[in-house]
DNA sequence: TGTAGATGCTTGACATCTAAAATATCAAGG
DNA sequence: CCTTGATATTTTAGATGTCAAGCATCTACA
């Protein structure tokens, strides 16, 4: 692809310029979308809950564990860092919704857990939350959001793919040589 | 919908509830893969150009504007708040990318503008940024691409309808009473 | 003219987020 | 035991973000 002759290159080069500008645009647009929704979900936690969506996240995992989840489980599925999950566990714990527990066999982790109060203000916002939701999706039919639900578990697979976690992090004898 | 006999609901109310379901992992999952790609083009930008991504994203808007955007302007494009670009245009200007001169006719505003540095930078990361985001999307073909683009011109349509800007504003006397 | 309400921007207080260094514990091997 | 390296969390510094209040200017209109 790098020797073609200098001519009839013109088709190519702007049918790859296309593509480029198809991504980046697709990209824009996807962000934009995922931007308005997440504002319109916050404003409304804010004014009809008096709440944030972070905690409202982090509620959402801790709910459906009754078990708790560790510091580290909370950040992976909040794709947050670790530090971001003490400050709002920190808050969380001080208003009282939620616990560090005693982590079995593990003293250098706990386990976060709801309080009694913690679910309770997580149900009373669940049922809203999710209606906001439906109501900001409703443009699309319920084909379509199937549809856009598949498209994304490959794009999702896709790019689990790329940034492989760098080094092999073996700890056992080097083989090679 | 209210007044309907109770039996027979069962189908109708799990129909619902599906529904809702669906919603909601639908868009758990276009946040999760937006923000995947969010973070790898961020963690990129700082590695390899050392930069932000809300520095790159401003610089974006300005590059084909020669004639600069105005501050809310440029909130409204990157859809932040206005005190947010102030902050980010201040560190802009103080390593001398960007410029804010005046906007004939309305001494309020001014217009942001790219000075030679600033585009002369923001040139050098384009085409790379635009790599990258073709690798990012390349799960999808072109086909997919293209109409993931035309379902989110749906959606973000749909979005736009809702949230009304609250009252109506007139300024004009009230006719009602 | 002059004044009331919009509009454009900044400021201040604070929440959220990252990256990187620090702290504490665990797990294995000599 | 003790060291070494990995893991779990916190801390720190700083960037990014919101919201609400404040200042300056513009615009409309009496």
């Amino acid at each position: 692809m790098v020797t073609l002759p200098t001519l009839a290159t013109n088709d190519l080069e702007s049918r790859v310029l296309e593509d480029d500008h198809q991504a980046l645009k697709l990209w824009l647009r996807l962000l934009a979308c995922t931007m308005r929704v997440e504002g319109v979900i916050r404003n409304r936690l804010r004014s009809e809950f008096a709440t944030t969506l972070p905690r409202f996240d982090l509620l959402a995992q801790l709910e459906r564990e009754p078990e708790g989840l560790s510091m580290g489980e909370l950040s992976q599925r909040l794709m947050v860092t670790g530090g971001n999950v003490t400050g709002i566990t920190d808050q969380l714990e001080g208003e009282g919704l939620v616990v560090r527990a005693d982590h079995p066999g593990d003293r250098r982790a706990y386990r976060v857990r709801l309080t009694a109060a913690g679910r309770r203000q997580f149900r009373r916002m669940a049922a809203t939350h999710e209606a906001w939701v439906v109501e900001l999706f409703e443009g699309w039919t319920p084909e379509q959001k199937t549809q856009v639900h598949g498209l994304l578990a490959t794009l999702k697979q896709h790019l689990a793919g790329l940034e492989a976690p760098a080094a092999p992090k073996r700890k056992t004898r080097e083989i090679a040589a």
